[in-house]
DNA sequence: AGATTCGTAACTTACGATGTTACGATATTC
DNA sequence: GAATATCGTAACATCGTAAGTTACGAATCT
């Protein structure tokens, strides 16, 4: 897989907390996700401060979810994550006296404006509670329990 | 500036090249982009090879535009260039068992899918001969002359 | 006090685009 | 045919970002 894989991970364990009520350890989302509690940490420190969840230290600490799924998108994660340009077509100078150059990344700037555009309104669209009925469909379908369905990613 | 950008490079040497009859060396197109001789041939190597420019080694060789501009469009460069994934939002495994794992894919394939379709629409689009009509209205407008308009980038 | 768990700094690794050096191949000029 | 100009390409270095890892301090519970 390339790039960021924020978001990506972080719908995978909100998903999951959004569905339970006992705390989740950074340990144990690491395993969940394959990856390492300071990785965990680390990303969801951006979801904590969006006021999506809450981290309590000590025995009996971990992550819990402390918001309404109906009323965070994927837009709202993928911001809380701090990620920046999605769209890797970069425009050279951004105030260039040569006109060839102005009138490419005028023409750049339109297509990748659009799609950026796009791609943010898409995921304002979709909510964490939609997604969560989307897996209750699969949940249904497979004769799965959520806690118990496999995790190797 | 962040990114790649072989295509907005590409797009302005193109530019240039097919509203002049001579050809350009490397040395001379790497001062206009800013940049590297080998950097220049090592991204125009795939322009080339799409039949968009020629190369001729030794004295008075270089590189020369011989396609038709009218045909080629900003998809086509992109293309060219080798470019890989231009949205970088990855989503985990692409088969994933975990039913939790599918549902995120799915929606962030929904909303990365829709955005790089409408880019690559947008960039298929426009020609190159398009944009030299807008170029040739700047520089009317500003009273240059493409041949000595100046090349900070 | 001891165990658990998060917070965070510091360092390393991985990867792709870019930059640089070096040298060989080819074409022109004299 | 020697000198020069120019591309072709390999090899290596640099840079930025996400990710992985180690280490240790802070907080909380038993």
């Amino acid at each position: 897989m390339r790039g960021d894989s924020r978001l990506s991970r972080m719908l995978h364990v909100l998903l999951h907390m959004a569905r339970h009520n006992t705390p989740f350890t950074s340990e144990q989302i690491a395993k969940m996700l394959g990856t390492n509690p300071v990785v965990v940490r680390r990303t969801m420190a951006g979801l904590r401060e969006a006021g999506f969840v809450s981290s309590e230290r000590g025995r009996g600490g971990g992550w819990s979810f402390v918001s309404d799924p109906t009323t965070i998108t994927l837009l709202d994660v993928h911001r809380s994550v701090g990620a920046t340009d999605v769209i890797a077509l970069g425009s050279g100078d951004s105030d260039p006296a040569c006109g060839v150059e102005r009138v490419v990344n005028h023409a750049l700037a339109e297509a990748t404006g659009e799609a950026e555009a796009i791609l943010l309104r898409r995921l304002g669209e979709v909510t964490l509670a939609e997604l969560s009925t989307q897996l209750d469909a699969i949940c249904k379908a497979e004769g799965w329990d959520d806690q118990h369905a496999p995790h190797q990613g």
